[in-house]
DNA sequence: AATGTAGTAGACAGATCTGTCTACTATCAG
DNA sequence: CTGATAGTAGACAGATCTGTCTACTACATT
């Protein structure tokens, strides 16, 4: 044991993670404008100066806790996929992960889709990070969707069914309907090939 | 001609719908937390008593706004569509008239799922107006759809088509590309029935 | 003529925003 | 022991935010 008996009031731990960890948090529920830094120490427990030598201004948080939100959204959907095994399964995993998100208390839309809304290009490092995030979704559909539909037809059909998967988030922001994920995947099902 | 010769420095005119006007603009560009009351008011050269005798709130002008710009919407979207009379011909004139929407060069989503993904549902009024506005679009679909489907079938398959919607903006909003209308089309014609 | 309404210009209050800075403390490497 | 690093607490600057208020002007109706 290095550690003496004397110890900080806040034990050594990763500040900076704890930080973006908090700003994801609030930033998801309350939106990028509404959420100031000062609420987002305050809940932290962190000091104000802390924040700036990890992080140059508010936008490059914004950006890590993209970075971030990116990371566990690809983690969590993929093993939320993986507890299935047949293709069809698998896809319709893909529906059902975004109505179990759209069930949860404090849903306020894809952080993506909101950064894009709230800065609408005016920072290009946001507006870019929401674009790879699209993307990187969309690439992963196309290899759910190959087994289904071959190599051929699974890049068309994948940017169809992210077309899809956004559409039910919009409908489910505003009307609260978790539905809209059901109907998402209700359609993704007609469009399918029938030898699928 | 009542009017003399004398005018005031700005002449004699609607005042409130001015500022709606200019609201709207700037809040559609801008977002409704980054565009300050300020600004719109330098942008429309109005007094700021002359707001807040009109409007109680910052609030209460997003409200405005918003059932303005729903007005507006469907006038526009039925005068295009109004262009068109065979019936499936009509329909394709709702995703014609998303693309070239997204095409417009200010383009920054749709200021109804902005509102819904800024505010969430902390000013019940315009998570209100939101709502009320998806709902007229898929009422109007429903419509659009009836002499295609017949009655019955219509209802399920608008809001379907109302989620591709949804989709395009989201997917034109991240990606720029105004070819999501197309794709939403394309994948309601293959939602449609054979029949159609 | 008198009064009320709506407008302008802009100061002002009070809050909040981002970002910087000082002073101090604790931990760790050498 | 010394110095570097990272932390705390919080004051501070300067801008900006919403909303109120004063003082004045123009117009319309009575």
């Amino acid at each position: 044991m290095p550690s003496p008996l004397s110890s900080p009031p806040v034990p050594r731990a990763d500040k900076r993670a704890h930080l973006v960890d908090t700003a994801l948090r609030l930033f998801a529920a309350g939106g990028y404008h509404a959420i100031g830094v000062d609420r987002v120490l305050a809940e932290a427990g962190v000091a104000k100066k802390t924040l700036y030598t990890h992080f140059p201004s508010k936008n490059a948080l914004i950006a890590e806790v993209l970075r971030e939100r990116d990371r566990r959204f690809r983690a969590s959907l993929a093993a939320f996929v993986d507890r299935r095994s047949a293709p069809l399964d698998r896809l319709a995993g893909v529906f059902a992960w975004h109505r179990q998100w759209f069930e949860e208390p404090g849903f306020a839309g894809c952080m993506f889709l909101n950064v894009a809304a709230e800065f609408h290009g005016e920072v290009a490092e946001l507006q870019l990070l929401a674009r790879e995030h699209k993307q990187a979704v969309e690439t992963y559909l196309v290899g759910l969707l190959e087994p289904l539909t071959g190599i051929d037809a699974a890049p068309a059909l994948a940017a169809d069914f992210n077309l899809l998967l956004d559409g039910a988030i919009g409908v489910a922001l505003v009307s609260g309907e978790a539905g809209a994920a059901e109907r998402a995947w209700s359609m993704a099902r007609r469009l399918l090939p029938a030898t699928a």
